[in-house]
DNA sequence: TTCAGCATTTCGAAATCTCGAACGGCGACT
DNA sequence: AGTCGCCGTTCGAGATTTCGAAATGCTGAA
């Protein structure tokens, strides 16, 4: 299930490798990128050429950026998911109601993709932002989905992705994640104990659409300090269930 | 400053033309894809394979897809923008307070890029979406920002983008456009009547960083016949400027 | 004016992609 | 069941392209 392309057009992936680079390392000028990529300099010059001449790279004075050629792309991909747009107005009230930080992710190449992210009014600064790619086995929102997946599914996500540790707590053993996955079936929602950054809890559920599948699923995140295990699944877990119900009915029924 | 790439990288736009194709067909099937493009399966395969195991392309069953990878590098060149967390606010009190649809545009590679747009109450649907690229010359937004530049910025835009008609009242000829732009100077603020959508009308405003240069425009849009030339400058402009005058502040003192 | 640093271009060798053809899986129809 | 046809995938030889060292050109500093 390794899907490991036979005849990879390695110029492609050069040219990826360089729009990567570029982002990480916030624009670049062209010594500097050659010399991070350990490639000679006319090669990433004929690269970038081509990728700001189709729009997806751009020069500000010597620097190049990755440009808003990928916001169009992007944006697209956001909204073929039905989702998106129903669940975003429940992710907001989740995040006005609660005032921690609310978020939508659906699985996507077997990785997590948070589509949307909110900020209640005490909410503290996160990693999070949409389009962000997270493992599926060490958040919240990635354990429901996996829980509504195929035994095999499951497999195959891990076989790709593999399961790396986040933190001191991120299940890295895969008999241990299918008996979490199984808790999760039960009790209806998941929580991430600091699985993923440390000092961070999150509660989170599936949102399915009509025919059962997952099609998403929702969270509240905030510190530990602020999110004792009582107001996880007492009040949270509440208002969580109830958010994806709502969204369940407005994406059968839309 | 026709910016052309002397040493392409060819197998580089064969994909991304891929990618493009992919998304005007909203999803195809290897077939129909390498038909469209006039180009063998196998080498269509051999892209496909490469851009999914990068992760920017997926497939649904047989039918490939654009990914929510370009989402991920997106938000981020968005996020660049220092307007754009800044201004969303604004334009949502736009919105809200005109019941029309209020938008954010920025320049990017002589292009003219949506960052945001919300639709009030009363709200047609347009075409609008952030990351959607349009000309500069053909819209109220577009024409602030031209307003702004420099006669030879203008000229490369005009060289490189072309002033392409997009209804029967796009100006489409240089001098016509130099002399709208010193009308847009002298008044504060443009108006598309119908230049870029037939039906549309269109009122917008520069705004500026503390050292002077445009940085993006706002605008309201809406149906000719809900946007009466004396509302729109009226009311509409009054309220365009004010919230202008505030993202400037905003940028200038954060 | 010279120099240094960097971006850009050149050009032949070498690696890569392209493309036609063959393979194999799947479902429809007989 | 069997056959046919469609489509996605693999393969390999040939053609094109990319790569990379070095030369050139540009810009700003000394």
């Amino acid at each position: 299930m390794a899907r490991e392309a036979k005849n990879p057009v390695k110029t492609t992936r050069r040219s990826l490798d360089i729009v990567e680079t570029l982002r990480e390392m916030d624009g670049a000028r062209l010594t500097e990128l050659a010399d991070r990529l350990d490639l000679p300099n006319s090669t990433v010059h004929n690269h970038l050429s081509t990728l700001m001449e189709a729009d997806y790279v751009l020069k500000d004075d010597d620097v190049y950026r990755v440009s808003l050629r990928f916001l169009d792309l992007g944006e697209y991909a956001r909204n073929r998911r039905k989702i998106y747009e129903l669940a975003k107005p429940e992710i907001e009230e989740l995040a006005a109601e609660t005032g921690e930080v609310a978020n939508l992710l659906v699985e996507e190449n077997d990785w997590g993709v948070y589509l949307w992210s909110s900020k209640g009014e005490n909410a503290v600064p996160l990693d999070i932002h949409p389009g962000k790619h997270v493992h599926l086995h060490a958040t919240s929102l990635g354990k429901c989905i996996l829980a509504h997946l195929s035994d095999k599914r499951v497999e195959a996500v891990i076989e790709r992705r593999g399961l790396p540790a986040q933190t001191d707590s991120t299940i890295t053993d895969a008999d241990a994640l299918a008996d979490e996955l199984d808790a999760v079936r039960e009790q209806g929602y998941a929580i991430d104990d600091e699985e993923r950054l440390p000092g961070m809890r999150c509660i989170g559920t599936a949102v399915k659409s009509e025919s059962g599948n997952v099609i998403g699923a929702i969270s509240v995140s905030g510190p530990t300090s602020a999110m004792p295990m009582d107001r996880l699944t007492d009040t949270l877990a509440e208002k969580l269930l109830g958010a994806a119900n709502v969204i369940e009915l407005k994406v059968a029924y839309s």
